[in-house]
DNA sequence: TCTGGGGTCCTAGGACCC
DNA sequence: TCTGGGGTCCTAGGACCC
């Protein structure tokens, strides 16, 4: 009974997963890197992106530079190049788009297109449209990609996994519970370490277990997120193919981890201020600017001390947000522990261009602030993003206790006084 | 799993209003 | 002054994703 097909024609998505994107590109820049096992995030101190060689020898996400090493001496590990990356996966999603325009770009290494409407204009079938996606992939960028064609993103998704890397299935209804038996609830996608646990705990083990139990049971134990799974699970399209290019933020945040650890409060509060500059940074590059901030910090047992607020003022300057950022800082710091990380959210964003200019009594001297942006953002995108910054976060020598950033102090010479 | 960084969405509950 | 019911908005926090 849940296998009752919809009134509607079934949809035709294609789910498209690069395998292990960055190094694959990697290794299709570099011949020499091809077969080897290679690694990204040299930079970052842990791994961000393994090679199937890699993996194959053990390495896995997240682990630190030094236990790669021991575990695989030959390895190869790598700066992350992103430009590289992102023009790659430009790339690939305009091969896509030769199929069919309806591409969703859901992240740098995976997407969605929606070839119901395909296979009306040519005279192929679906299962051969997807099949050339992949192919041509391969040819033209020389790396490998998961495709996974379904009714649905969450079966299209399940399908791609199957055989990954380089994999390629096709789920029909017909053969759906075949394909939900043999997966495991923790990899559906939306379902995640709490969700899991709680299905378990009502006995359902596998998709399959799942998708089959009857809805009123799912409404009465679930939420909507769940609920709409089950309904993909089921064939029943409820989760667009969303093809509109991403063009705004509900939110932009920056964070940073350091070590050692530090108790010493100005250091922690220097980090915090240098993650403040670069979210403000990537507001005034999409011309937006925030109504409220939240910042946190987070202490050597990994736990989040973090606060929130309204901004006093609506803005992407630094040295507008600071005095109330020290504030915030003051309320969650405690000189008892020691920290390994800051970071800040900047959200409830505004198009920038709409924000009545009250930065300032002086329009003279809002306009020479912005123009002193302006050259700050120019300088980072022409060196690197910490350029300049305020004095703040340059760890505080000549720190300033709380409340002694009144904006009318920063004024440009000031500024300029600390390009380093 | 001795643990990076950047996002989104949903829900419950309180405040406030009629 | 007390009581009832209902709607909306905001916020905190949880969960999940790549």
């Amino acid at each position: 009974m849940a296998w009752t097909q919809t009134n509607t024609l079934p949809k035709a998505i294609v789910h498209i997963d690069a395998d292990a994107f960055f190094s694959s590109c990697e290794q299709a820049i570099h011949p020499h890197l091809q077969g080897k096992p290679v690694i990204t995030g040299y930079e970052r101190g842990i791994a961000t992106s393994i090679s199937y060689e890699a993996k194959s020898k053990g390495i896995k996400r997240g682990m630190t530079m030094r236990e790669i090493k021991k575990i695989c001496p030959g390895v190869i590990i790598v700066n992350s190049d992103y430009e590289t990356y992102a023009l790659y996966s430009k790339r690939m999603f305009a091969i896509i788009r030769r199929f069919n325009p309806e591409v969703e770009e859901y992240s740098i290494d995976e997407g969605f297109v929606d070839i119901t409407e395909a296979r009306m204009n040519s005279c192929v079938n679906y299962q051969e449209v997807a099949r050339a996606i992949k192919r041509t992939i391969q040819t033209e960028l020389n790396i490998t990609v998961s495709v996974g064609l379904a009714p649905t993103k969450v079966l299209a998704k399940l399908a791609s996994q199957f055989n990954k890397p380089n994999g390629y299935a096709c789920i029909n209804l017909k053969d759906l519970p075949d394909y939900l038996k043999d997966f495991s609830i923790d990899k559906i996608w939306g379902v995640g370490k709490n969700t899991a646990t709680y299905m378990r705990g009502l006995d359902i083990f596998t998709a399959y277990d799942f998708a089959t139990r009857p809805r009123e049971f799912i409404n009465h134990y679930f939420d909507k997120p769940q609920q709409e799974i089950w309904n993909e699970l089921n064939g029943r399209m409820t989760y667009p193919v969303i093809s509109e290019q991403k063009t705004s933020y509900a939110s932009i945040s920056k964070t940073g981890t350091f070590s050692p650890t530090t108790a010493d409060k100005e250091t922690v509060y220097a980090e915090l201020i240098k993650n403040i500059e670069a979210a403000c940074a990537k507001t005034r590059r999409y011309e937006l600017a925030p109504k409220r901030i939240s910042i946190f910090i987070k202490d050597d047992n990994f736990q989040f001390h973090g606060i929130d607020a309204v901004l006093n003022r609506i803005s992407n300057y630094p040295i507008d947000i600071i005095p109330q950022v020290r504030k915030l800082f003051e309320q969650i710091y405690s000189p008892r522990l020691k920290y390994r990380a800051t970071g800040a959210v900047l959200s409830d964003l505004q198009e920038a261009g709409k924000i009545q200019g009250s930065l300032f009594d002086s329009p003279l001297a809002l306009e020479r602030v912005r123009r002193v942006y302006e050259a700050i953002d120019k300088l980072a995108a022409k060196f690197n993003p910490q350029t300049v910054h305020v004095a703040a976060s340059l760890k505080a020598k000549n720190r300033q206790a709380a409340g002694e950033w009144p904006v009318k102090k920063l004024n440009i010479p000031m500024v300029s006084a600390v390009i380093s």
